[in-house]
DNA sequence: CTGTTAGCGCGTTCAA
DNA sequence: TTGAACGCGCTAACAG
């Protein structure tokens, strides 16, 4: 009936281009396709007909043909799926810079499914991804050198300390970790804790180096007063700070955490272990997300610069797979401490 | 130098394995998916020389010569991108139900960006998605009818005023907060208030209906008790608790929020303003995430089957993109109320 | 049961 | 500046 919405379901063909405009589809090809070689006349024309008609190139058809897929793939860490809200906030900054450039975002399981469907490694050797971002960068990771050896455009969240030649953004957490410890060093805290996340994380090995590190510049013990844990959840802080916490000595009058999750089961430890955060116990987070300002009290906590995260990972791996160099090529962005209310100078005690 | 490892980063194609058994591609096109018409001992002939040459479909050559995809679309709410730790839970066994399907999960966006990459209408119409599941049901949709124009197999978590023909997955909210009523009444709850979602969504005014109704019920007066918000998030929890309970009269002493997220910014509120949960007030939010178990207190809440809806939602897209109908197409899954610390019977007041 | 042929929509030679 | 012909890897229709 209507003629302008006939064209409902299916998908306009460059052939429907020519037709209409009664040229070879070779010729609206390279008009659509931004070629120099193609007379201004022709290219009003074609591109007039191309938005009469409603046309969209075929992704699919143009992925088989060209070898590329104008998507990137990005890689979340060891659990199952995204947990993590810094994560969310990243890939959603991240997604908007790719879509602005004309990629698409695909999320990649690390290990291949039952069917072989969806995992990083047959998403790249399948051209269905253009470039590749791992979220998360492990001590070691076997999946990080098997992209490495498939020479795919590669850009990591995290330094790898076994390829440290990739290009990467990362965000500073052992300046970060010291620039707490030294916050709270100054409040007067003697006995800081601070709860580690997995070993197995590089981010979390630099942060714990950075609390020791800061320990020491400052002349504060960390004997006994940190502990690392396999995950950075809610849990984990829990029993993590519940450790450090039931002791009948050398117990911390300040935490420091991993992540913010962690700090809020900390705080639930604290909580039931009779302690009053702050004035009993100051507690620190990791990432600033939006829960710390409605906590009670509010949660002190280290500030990543998500928007920047994700727009120089956009920029890196863009720049990789249109092979266009960009420097800096290996990006560390520093944090800010936002402090909030679950942090003050620790209770007078009676201490010699 | 190996042997076995040459094949890193080049894609085998049907073409290496007919070369290598000595048969034509078709029939190893045959042979590989599955078809009856292929004799026992070819068959396996062809799979083991597969299997020795690391052979994997290539996904985006079967897209465009079937039309097909296997591919599903998921699409979130009007919020920029998945920010709600409940559809993170359902998208994760929506997904290994996929993948274990065979298929795979794509996150579309609802409108199209710039260069018309990753929304929903393009995947559609370039056969990039096989189906569609919305995540949000909203009572006014226009993308809505848009997919439903296209004949695209669709399912819906929540219900449809406008095509209430469309299988959907749902939770019966109306009765959850019924539930939630009746509980506070009978814990002795005169003035019951509630914190309401976006009037634009399906499933905020069905939990409203749920608790007007459910209010006349118990006999319990809900005038000026309720408000709605346009968001479900921190702030918009705070700031709508913080109205309703900074009044000289009529304060309710418990407080239903349509998420959980709304609760702890009601907690916090009700903290500012000098009430004490749950002794002056009892809240009780929706969805059981995670952290209910570690606020303080810990938060009372309507745990919603994330399992269940993930599941179904996977068995009726899938159902629907294979032509082979299953029963029910419309689901609708009760929910559990998870009591915790947040909810007790009210204090006793000075009330004739 | 198996092979031959054709085509999905597009980009890219090579001639004209 | 334009067009004809070929191929990306795979599936489907039709013979044999």
């Amino acid at each position: 009936m209507q003629q302008e919405h006939k064209h409902n379901r299916a998908q306009v063909t460059l052939d429907d281009i020519a037709e209409r405009v009664g040229m070879s589809r070779t010729t609206v090809s390279r008009a659509l396709g931004g070629h120099s070689d193609v007379s201004d006349r022709t290219r009003q024309r074609i591109e007039k007909a191309a938005r009469e008609l409603g046309y969209r190139p075929h992704t699919v058809a143009r992925r088989l043909a060209t070898g590329r897929s104008f998507t990137i793939c990005a890689i979340t860490g060891k659990l199952p799926f995204i947990r993590d809200a810094l994560f969310i906030e990243v890939l959603d900054v991240f997604r908007r810079q790719l879509t602005s450039a004309g990629y698409d975002l695909i999320i990649g399981s690390r290990d291949p499914g039952v069917s072989g469907v969806g995992d990083a490694i047959s998403l790249i050797r399948q051209q269905q991804v253009d470039g590749v971002v791992l979220l998360e960068t492990d001590i070691e990771d076997p999946l990080l050198s098997r992209i490495v050896e498939m020479e795919t455009p590669l850009v990591l969240f995290g330094r790898s300390p076994e390829h440290p030649e990739l290009p990467y953004v990362d965000t500073d957490g052992l300046a970060a970790i010291s620039t707490v410890v030294e916050y709270l060093a100054r409040l007067g805290h003697k006995r800081i804790g601070y709860i580690g996340g997995p070993p197995w994380a590089v981010c979390a090995v630099q942060r714990l180096k950075g609390y020791l590190k800061a320990c020491r510049s400052y002349g504060v013990s960390s004997d006994g007063l940190y502990i690392e844990m396999d995950h950075s959840g809610l849990a984990e802080g829990y029993s993590a700070a519940y450790a450090l916490l039931n002791r009948t000595q050398t117990v911390p009058t300040a935490l420091i955490c991993y992540s913010d999750a962690m700090a809020f089961g900390a705080m639930r430890a604290a909580y039931e272990l009779g302690l009053r955060v702050p004035d009993d116990l100051s507690v620190v987070g990791f990432d600033n997300v939006a829960l710390d300002d409605f906590t009670i009290p509010k949660l002190t906590s280290v500030a990543q610069r998500t928007r920047d995260i994700g727009e120089h990972l956009a920029r890196l791996i863009l720049s990789e797979v249109e092979g266009e160099p960009t420097n800096p090529a290996q990006v560390l962005l520093g944090t800010e401490l936002v402090v909030r209310e679950s942090s003050k100078p620790p209770q007078a005690q009676g201490a010699p």
